[in-house]
DNA sequence: CTAGGGTTAG
């Protein structure tokens, strides 16, 4: 791992200073009221029973049934209402959640710890941070999935500064605390800083990470490309014996994937053993079809159903584009067909999507236009993205006009190569000529190349479409590719210094990592296995 | 049973 940098999330010193000090935030709590649980009659307690079985055989029916355990006279204990609070959060229903509140309250079970921390996450996750905030400072101190709870709510509430001083603060700060903030900065694109944090997580030695922690790192990892600190963590898992159980192993596989080394996905894949699902299948699909190795997906997804693994919605997404890609328009035919006809699975729009950039690329555009006509919902920006790329490769302009006022219209704050200059976005496409200062833009441009061809860049052209045959046609048009053309703007617009930032585009950064791959040593990388010592630049203590 | 996780590809 690179030398580490100070997170602007947290630091060592400001860790050091909770250390020194170790509060808790915010005013101080009122002793909790401790009430005298009631004498329940047995034959309400069996009642009670019945019913909290069936609400978590049928979690989706749990406050349904909790109003039916009311009707009947029984008196829900803490077991009930936390099943019906749980409800609650994940249908994100604030009321609900307020009004067994008041229930348990009036019965005298609002301040039973289970009830509690079923209250702190309901609201926490419905955004009443004050209302979870009540309960949490009437509760219960030292508990962990209080405070935890709490943690999530100022996460999901997205005010960095207030989370930051609660984690600081925390009493009972453990592996789950470290991994909501971890996940928080995975979820907000703050991908160095996750590891940043990972890293801080190690150093405290306050608790130990664990599969959930991994999967959060290995996400942040595969964001940023970087194979070097993925293989480290894998390693770390083996080292650490870290079960790795169906979302591990897909984060892996994942991460492998999109960093353009394919056998170590593939490695991952072979070796799960019984550790496997839809998902760990999928992501393995999605890793060869991301390599550009369509057939091998194609192969795997036979193998999938042989072994009588059932795909879902995903498996038949991945499985067409790997068809799109591949230009395999009779199978992917087929699949649409056997998706519906053998699987039951009804085509949502990604799907349909799928269908149109499989003919586009093969240059089939009646058959697209003819599917996106018979697609029984509105097409999305999705589609007419298909159809403009393929409009653009294949060179029909009167169709990629139609279809680009149809993207615009479709998804006007959506473009595809755009640029932010003091609040304005500028738009390119591919050979655009259009913008106001094409001239300096496209200066800029040809100096890039230069730059580039100094430092040893040679156009890769054969990623461009098949039916460009002339070599000189395709390399300029790799040249003036939109987000070139967006940097090159971005370096004439800001100051030196200024970051730019254009959207980061995977499968660009894979064929870049490609050829720096097939010429380097990591062909023959030996993966880890669970003994393996592979350098740890940041764990030697733990 | 109450706290933390990933997965389509353009």
């Amino acid at each position: 791992m690179p030398p580490p940098t100070v997170p602007f999330f947290l630091t060592s010193t400001t860790l050091a200073a909770a250390a020194a000090k170790p509060q808790r935030p915010g005013p101080p709590s009122p002793p909790a009221q401790q009430q005298q649980p009631r004498e329940a009659r047995d034959g309400s307690r069996d009642a009670c029973a019945s019913y909290t079985a069936r609400m978590r055989l049928n979690p989706q029916l749990a406050l349904r049934l909790f109003d039916h355990l009311l009707r009947s006279g029984a008196d829900p204990d803490h077991v009930a209402y936390a099943l019906a609070l749980g409800r609650c959060a994940r249908g994100r229903d604030r009321r609900a959640a307020a009004q067994l509140h008041s229930h348990a309250a009036k019965r005298g079970a609002a301040s039973h710890r289970r009830v509690c921390n079923g209250l702190i996450h309901a609201y926490a996750v419905c955004g009443s941070l004050l209302d979870a905030r009540k309960v949490f400072d009437r509760g219960h101190e030292g508990d962990a999935v209080a405070w935890n709870s709490l943690l999530r709510g100022y996460a999901a509430a997205g005010d960095v500064n207030a989370l930051r001083e609660f984690f600081v603060g925390m009493q009972a700060r453990d592996t789950v605390s470290w991994n909501t903030i971890i996940a928080w900065c995975v979820e907000n694109g703050e991908y160095e800083e996750a590891i940043a944090v990972f890293r801080e997580m190690l150093a405290s030695m306050e608790c130990l990470p664990d599969r959930v922690t991994l999967v959060s790192v290995i996400s942040a990892i595969t964001y940023l490309g970087a194979l070097a600190q993925g293989l480290w963590a894998h390693a770390y898992v083996c080292r650490k014996g870290i079960e790795v159980e169906e979302r591990l192993s897909s984060a892996l596989i994942n991460m492998y994937s999109k960093c353009g080394c394919i056998e170590g996905a593939v490695h991952v894949f072979e070796n799960l053993g019984a550790q496997m699902n839809v998902d760990t299948w999928n992501a393995m699909l999605a890793g060869f079809t991301a390599n550009g190795c369509s057939e091998k997906a194609l192969e795997l997804f036979a193998r999938m159903e042989i072994t009588g693994l059932v795909p879902n919605k995903i498996t038949f997404n991945t499985v067409l584009n790997a068809c799109s890609h591949g230009g395999f328009v009779e199978e992917g035919m087929g699949c649409f067909e056997r998706m519906t006809k053998v699987y039951g699975i009804e085509p949502d729009i990604a799907h349909y999507g799928c269908m149109v950039d499989l003919f586009c690329r093969a240059g089939l555009f009646d058959k697209a236009e003819k599917m996106i006509q018979m697609m029984p919902m509105k097409p999305d920006a999705a589609v007419w993205k298909a159809l403009v790329g393929a409009c653009k490769t294949h060179r029909n302009f009167e169709l990629g006009r139609k279809a680009g006022h149809m993207l615009i219209e479709a998804a006007p704050n959506d473009h595809a190569g755009s640029i932010e200059i003091d609040g304005v976005i500028h738009e390119f496409i591919s050979g655009d000529k259009s913008h106001s200062s094409k001239e300096d833009i496209y200066e800029m441009l040809s100096e890039m190349c230069q730059q580039l061809k100094v430092a040893g860049y040679v156009p890769d052209t054969s990623h461009v479409l098949l039916d460009i045959d002339d070599e000189d046609v395709k390399e300029s048009s790799l040249a003036l590719h939109s987000e070139k053309l967006a940097i090159a703007f971005g370096l004439i617009s800001t100051a030196p210094g200024t970051p730019i930032r254009i959207a980061k585009n995977l499968r660009r950064r894979i064929m870049l990592l490609r050829g720096f791959l097939e010429s380097s040593a990591l062909t023959s990388t030996r993966w880890p296995a669970a003994d393996s010592s592979y350098p740890a630049p940041v764990d030697n203590k733990l």
